[in-house]
DNA sequence: CGAAACAGGACCATTCAGGTCTTTAATTAG
DNA sequence: CTAATTAAAGACCTGAATGGTCCTGTTTCG
């Protein structure tokens, strides 16, 4: 379905909680801010400190900051990072697809994948936060979920 | 990694290669021309043709040919057809995540995927075809790459 | 009537993402 | 110096879902 896989999405939602704190903060104390379980946390920020989004600090009164602005931070580089290099298919950079093969659709894709890496380059982290808009959200959810069935599924 | 899946890959393929056809094809023969398995390649020309992307003919001397001009199919609506609608994450349109919870991301999130989901719906499978298009293609890509700004970041 | 080919499922299997746990190392407090 | 706290690193398990196969109709042509 062409989605992020969840701990992409995760790393962003901690970054992004995370710039709203000051100084330093634990995994546990991220875990309860965010409602992702502790240790799901704590394997997002090893990978995000590792790819130098978050500078750590050991020990006792150790905890994560952000190593520079969320304004700094593109959406597509912590997916890159958590995830890997965004590439929607096998043959991207002249690289030949799976098999054989017949494709033949040459450097066709690359458009693509450039054109999805582009934007969410584009799209910074600072742009992510909540705003002002979050009370016209929360009010649609709110008549979402009371006007609609929850067609839930399992 | 945000990767398509495989039979949106495969779709994409079979429908640039049936256009190049002429008359009907039959799904073993687009096995042979596009080198994917013949029961994959029937199960994907069978979701295409529910969502009128081809028209089949029953019987002996059937086949499948294009609904449509290639230049008619958006990338964006093959991907929704195989795939489902695309969507980065779960809270879209005002669904709430998963959890609880307190990502308060809000409609951030539907940013991205309209930003996606437009890029992918302005590329048609016209303009994927290889031959001569395949320089234009990258001209395209190197444009991008310079014009850009890339704040990457890690 | 029989062969060819699509229609529409059911069904299995493999992969891999998501998540948990354990051990080790570093830092600070007492 | 010792103990407590917390990050680092990695092994490992589990379950969902994608990818792939197959089977049983149904239609159409020769």
């Amino acid at each position: 379905m062409l989605k992020l896989s969840r701990l992409a999405d995760y790393a962003i939602v901690i970054l992004v909680k995370l710039g709203e704190q000051d100084g330093v903060v634990t995994s546990p104390a991220l875990a309860a801010i965010t409602g992702v379980p502790e240790p799901t946390v704590a394997k997002v920020l090893k990978v995000l400190s590792a790819h130098g989004f978050v500078l750590s600090q050991r020990g006792a009164k150790g905890g994560y900051r952000l190593a520079r602005s969320l304004a700094d931070m593109s959406v597509a580089s912590v997916i890159a990072a958590v995830d890997g290099q965004i590439a929607l298919t096998a043959c991207v950079g002249g690289r030949e697809c799976d098999t054989g093969l017949s494709c033949g659709l040459c450097g066709s894709w690359d458009v693509i994948n450039t054109a999805i890496r582009s934007t969410l380059e584009g799209i910074s982290l600072e742009s992510m936060r909540p705003k002002e808009a979050c009370s016209t959200v929360l009010t649609q959810i709110n008549k979402l979920n009371a006007t609609q069935t929850v067609r839930e599924g399992a």
